[in-house]
DNA sequence: TATAATTCCTCTAGCCACTAGAGCTTCAAG
DNA sequence: CTTGAAGCTCTAGTGGCTAGAGGAATTATA
C-alpha cells in the first residue's frame, strides 16, 4: 500500500495532479485509511504510470481514456489503439510544420541590427505584414 | 470610423477577441456611438493588426504588450525588440526539439501491426516506460 | 416610415490540464 | 506525548480565448 505522497515519487506525478485524475475519473478512488487518506495499490500504481507516460507523449486525457480502456480489453483490436496513436502523431507533425515556418520567420526578423526601434525589422514587420516571407 | 465588426473583418481577429484585448489593455477603449457601440480609427485598426501579427507569429500577450511599447518609443534601442523575438524564437526552437523528438517515438509504436491490443506495441510501449527507445 | 434582419452591448461561464493556497486533520518518529 | 511532515477538502487562478443569454442599437428592405 502507498501513499498519495509514495505514488507521486514513484510515478512522477505531482499530488494534485493525482487528486486531479481521480477527479476526471481517469483512476479509480482508491481505498482510505481510518484516518481517510489514500492508500494505493501496485495496480494503481501502473495504471497512474501508464498516464504519465501517455501525457509525457503528448496524448490528451481524452485520449488516455480511450487507450486506458483499451488496455483493459486485450482482445480489442489493435487498430483502435493505433488510430489514437496515429491520430497525435499527425497532430504532432502538424504542429512542428507550423513551428518551423515561425522559425523561419524569427530567424529572418531577428537578423536586424539597426540601431533604434524606428529602423527596427522586428517592429517594421509586425506592423507590416506584407514584409514577411511566408504565410503564417 | 470603423465599427467591431469591420475592424473583425479587416484584421482577422474575432469580435469577442478584440473585447479581450481591450479588456486586457492591449488596445485602447475607443470612441463609442451615441448608441454606445465601439467606433474605431485607422490608428486602432493598425495597432490590431501589429497584435494579430504578433500572436500569428506566437508571441504571448505580455511579449506583445512590451513590443507595443517599444514602437510607439521609436528613439529606444532596438536590442530591446530583438532580445524579446530572440527569447521567442529559442522557446519556438526547444518546443520544436520537443516535438521530433515526441515524433519519432510515435512514428516508432505506431508500426505495430499486432491483431489485437493484447499484443499491441502502442498499449505496451505506455505501460512500460523501459520499451522506449529514447527520453521524454 | 415601419418593420425586419443584422449587428452590437454586457455579463457570466467554459475550455485544457493542471497549480497554488487556505485552513484543517492525520500520521510517523523520537 | 509532542512535533513536524504529510494528508485532507475546497476554492480560485493560469493563458488566450470562445460560447451563450438576454437585451439594445443600427441598417436594410418593403
Amino acid at each position: 500500500m502507498f501513499s498519495i505522497g509514495q505514488l507521486s515519487k514513484r510515478t512522477g506525478v505531482k499530488i494534485p495532479t493525482i487528486r486531479y485524475y481521480e477527479q476526471m475519473g481517469l483512476i479509480d478512488e482508491p481505498e482510505r485509511s481510518e484516518g481517510n487518506q489514500r492508500r494505493y495499490t501496485k495496480d494503481g500504481l501502473s495504471r497512474l504510470s501508464f498516464i504519465r507516460h501517455s501525457r509525457d507523449l503528448g496524448f490528451s486525457v481524452e485520449d488516455i481514456r480511450g487507450l486506458l480502456d483499451l488496455s483493459q480489453h486485450p482482445e480489442k483490436p489493435c487498430s483502435d489503439a493505433h488510430s489514437i496513436a496515429a491520430q497525435h502523431l499527425q497532430d504532432v507533425q502538424s504542429r512542428i510544420a507550423k513551428l518551423r515556418r515561425l522559425e523561419r520567420e524569427l530567424k529572418r526578423i531577428t537578423k536586424c541590427d539597426a540601431g533604434n526601434v524606428a529602423a527596427c525589422a522586428v517592429i517594421e514587420t509586425l506592423a507590416d505584414h506584407g514584409l514577411c516571407e511566408t504565410e503564417h
